[in-house]
DNA sequence: TACTTTTGTTAACACTGTTAACTAAAATTA
DNA sequence: TAATTTTAGTTAACAGTGTTAACAAAAGTA
């Protein structure tokens, strides 16, 4: 009797739809206004059906998170396998894990926890040119008193800031409570080797 | 007549009222369950005279970003006064920068749009451990190959990253549409500048 | 055909942000 | 002082959100 691999098939597919018609929302307003009576709306069934394939609303972003790891892990794998030495691996790898965030933008700021009210205006605010300023400056200073006085200490000041959010945030993500007091040891050695090819070169 | 000075500082008392009750809100249980009716409930006002102090809730966490920005140009001014090489105050800006992060976590997560339902299980995505796995077996190799073996390759994979998601998330919270091409100079700064540190040491 | 299980619906609960319409108090003017 | 205007604050509603209990209809089984 194929009646039981019907059904299964079928409660597959109905999984796929709700989906699709979720990712769908998503690609057009962010992952922000997805809501479970637009999907609803969109397959043309109530809203509790949506219950019976996923637990919660989170379960589906959770679902995309998983699918947004897959794929750019199945990416970073393609671009190593085109190179045989490591450093030339890592570097294609780092270009390729770029393009794949702004190729996959809701994507990766599901993966990653982006996206926030406030985020959009975060260039507008005053309070922030100060904290830019105190780290330009320094910057330049450090430059001024370097090997190399023509580094573009705009482009320094933008891989200082990246590299200090950047260790900040996958901390915040991976962390709920207080953070790793080892972890000061990976800020420490990626500052240190910042600094000094800032000023050694 | 002294009623109108009265009047604008007790609106100003007002308006500082509802930003405490609001911060005491974010801090017990984080800015996404910030809500108005709670704010009005805590001062103990209907909740439309939020709406006479503040255009919206995005405009009072708004105010929180901004105070967050104020309070951290303020720490990394402090910190660096403190030296007077530009390369000592660099490290100890990084390190100031580190601490504020998780000292004013919620100042933090609202400056830099941080914080998604999906956060807190991203440890268990099996996908993710693919991910990880093709960055850590990659630098393991490149080690391998170098000068000093004994580099921890954990730590060198977690600064990868950082470095990675750092300029990502910065470059998507600043701009809204597509990233700067230019950005990707700084990518290449920086993670020729990890690679290099990786392997020559 | 009668019974049971699955599937899907309606309607509600408990929340959100936001605003229009109204009332009571305070300040101003005649 | 009395009448009027302005301001402050309220109630009640609108338009959403996620989630679930109670019920009806369809499908499968005996």
């Amino acid at each position: 009797m194929g009646i039981a691999e019907r059904k299964i098939r079928q409660k597959e597919e109905f999984r796929a739809s709700i989906l699709e018609a979720a990712w769908l929302q998503v690609l057009n307003d962010g992952w922000q206004s997805l809501s479970i009576r637009k999907i609803a709306d969109a397959i043309e069934y109530s809203i509790p059906v949506i219950y019976n394939h996923f637990e919660n609303k989170e379960a589906i972003l959770l679902e995309f998170t998983k699918e947004g790891f897959q794929k750019l892990a199945d990416t970073l794998l393609e671009v190593k396998s085109r190179y045989t030495n490591p450093s030339e691996q890592l570097e294609a790898m780092a270009h390729a894990y770029w393009d794949f965030a702004f190729e996959h933008k809701e994507y990766y700021q599901l993966m990653f926890g982006l996206g926030i009210p406030a985020c959009e205006m975060v260039n507008q605010i005053a309070e922030m040119k100060l904290m830019t300023s105190v780290m330009i400056s320094t910057i330049q200073e450090a430059i001024a008193s370097s090997n190399n006085t023509e580094t573009n200490y705009f482009l320094k000041y933008h891989t200082y800031l990246s590299i200090l959010h950047g260790l900040v945030s996958i901390e915040m993500i991976q962390k709920v409570g207080k953070p790793d007091p080892e972890k000061k040891m990976i800020l420490q050695d990626a500052i240190s080797g910042f600094i000094k090819s800032l000023v050694i070169n």
